[in-house]
DNA sequence: ATCCAGGTATGCA
DNA sequence: TGCATACCTGGA
């Protein structure tokens, strides 16, 4: 028998700034995190961890959210936390180079309040490892059945992905049949290798970016690219600078940069010339670049 | 039908 | 080091 689920009031969500429309679809929907869906009515619904949240932007332009009453207690500073209140996203953003990259002030200008999430740091290694040649719909619908088959529910209809402890018990064949393809194999060994080694992803979180990067790299599945993705989405890195084929199609169109760069070289002109938060400049960028994907490149 | 998708690992010059 | 190719499979 199916259970309501009651909803707590609306509240404000404490952030400096509340993105607009277009810019709140960006954070939650542009590639950082896979468990958002929008309804019809505008109103954003998501999990993360044990935390199932709504979100909505109210008549006045300002951001706010409600959970299960159940769980509500707990989703208010989750909530904080994972939007990474903590961080002076503006600050952050004046010290990039816009002064003297115009393109770069154009995308800030067109997504103003866009940022960083601060996800859990495991969720975003098991998100990422899913993500190989797949667009975002197909990542959603993999996370989805993971959860749905394999994680614990939270409450009533929302399910929490599986822990990587978790994730170790399940066979191969059971994770290929959520769509997973090849990049089942590599979550199978990945939770393997984490469930031999406890405390080592805990470890490496608290790594300085770099140390992190080539740490996670010993984990079969990942490469450079989602190594920076889940430094950058999963634990506030914003020195990581994930280079995938749109930022390499967008940094030679926007930058004049030769076709056929590796990504080794688009990332390290990305690092030189955006700085110590080249992470959110290329969040920037590629939400100007989906914005425009059709008709520009 | 055939081809590609927001990478990575592997094999071979 | 550098470059091509296989890896799954749903959807255009």
């Amino acid at each position: 028998m199916a259970t309501f689920l009651l909803w707590s009031d609306w509240k404000p969500l404490a952030l400096a700034k509340s993105p607009n429309a277009a810019t709140l679809s960006e954070i939650l929907d542009g590639g950082q995190a896979f468990r958002w869906n929008r309804t019809p009515e505008g109103v954003w619904q998501g999990v993360w961890s044990d935390c199932v949240a709504r979100l909505r932007l109210s008549d006045q332009g300002n951001l706010q959210w409600s959970a299960p009453n159940a769980i509500a207690d707990a989703v208010g500073p989750a909530l904080e936390s994972y939007f990474g209140a903590g961080t002076d996203f503006d600050a952050v953003i004046d010290r990039m180079p816009w002064r003297s990259d115009p393109h770069l002030a154009n995308c800030i200008q067109t997504f103003p309040a866009l940022r960083i999430l601060h996800q859990p740091f495991g969720e975003t290694l098991l998100h990422f490892l899913c993500s190989a040649t797949k667009q975002i719909v197909q990542i959603k619908q993999m996370s989805e059945l993971i959860a749905l088959r394999h994680g614990k529910e939270i409450v009533a209809g929302f399910h929490r992905l599986p822990t990587w402890a978790e994730l170790a018990t399940v066979p191969e064949d059971a994770l290929r049949a959520c769509l997973l393809g090849f990049r089942a194999r590599y979550i199978k060994a990945t939770a393997l290798f984490l469930a031999e080694h406890t405390g080592w992803l805990e470890d490496v979180e608290k790594l300085p970016y770099f140390e992190a990067k080539l740490k996670l790299r010993e984990l079969p599945g990942v490469g450079e690219k989602v190594a920076d993705c889940v430094l950058l989405f999963g634990a506030q890195r914003f020195e990581a600078f994930p280079v995938d084929v749109w930022i390499t199609k967008a940094m030679a169109v926007r930058y004049g940069l030769i076709t056929g760069w590796t990504p080794q070289q688009i990332a390290h002109f990305g690092r030189t010339h955006y700085g110590a938060y080249a992470g959110l400049a290329q969040q920037f960028l590629f939400a100007y670049e989906r914005k425009n994907r059709k008709d520009v490149i």
